[in-house]
DNA sequence: ACATCATTTAGTCAATTAGCTAAATGACGA
DNA sequence: TCGTCATTTAGCTAATTGACTAAATGATGT
């Protein structure tokens, strides 16, 4: 999970996240949307598969990436849950706060 | 909203930020929760303050540290809501889509 | 087989981060 | 005023990150 914030923690990885929302994209349709160069979007890439976040499956010469959805909204909505925060969660009592990392 | 981010992917801060989940507390009583040197931890409440994630008030001797749930609360639902995730949000059309950065 | 295209790997580098110790600040109590 | 306590600032270092170019890989078309 911190791997999750991890990825989470740079504009561009969110980015990337927010273009493969409107549905799977190969790693060059990703990248033309920023002007890094192509071995920088595909360390980006790694540190999102490695979170999870993304899945990659090879078609020919390509390589698509595919949001994991359920992946971003445990992360998030789990880590919500913790403040009480967002829709209607209760927080954990505080007595029984234990870990943060996992 | 990057600063937000930046602050969480760090696990001792998402640990502060629980800890002032269940009220305010002082410098000390936070860096007692953990192994560094206070140095150590008042630059990560640096990060937290920045980030707007908490305020610090000062009591005498004391600073105490409390958490602005708000904030906290506007960055992850905002972006959940990105997504579709998350307490029947729905997403803004994908055509839509602009900008990241903020 | 060869050239080409899409992507990743390797290697380098500068900037940032997270930790430390030592010293400074600022409030209190004697 | 002096000593002490709580916290922060300053200054350092090692590790990590995010960018780059050049080279390697791997699939396709000729």
């Amino acid at each position: 999970m911190n791997e999750v914030f991890k990825a989470l923690s740079d504009p561009s990885r969110r980015k990337v996240l927010e273009l493969l929302r409107q549905g799977p994209k190969t790693a060059g349709e990703l990248s033309d949307q920023f002007e890094f160069a192509k071995p920088t979007m595909s360390a980006h890439f790694a540190v999102l598969k490695e979170a999870g976040l993304v899945e990659a499956e090879k078609d020919g010469k390509q390589v698509i990436y595919r949001l994991k959805l359920s992946v971003l909204e445990d992360a998030l909505l789990g880590f919500a849950k913790i403040f009480g925060v967002g829709g209607g969660a209760v927080a954990p009592t505080p007595s029984a706060n234990k870990e943060t990392e996992s």
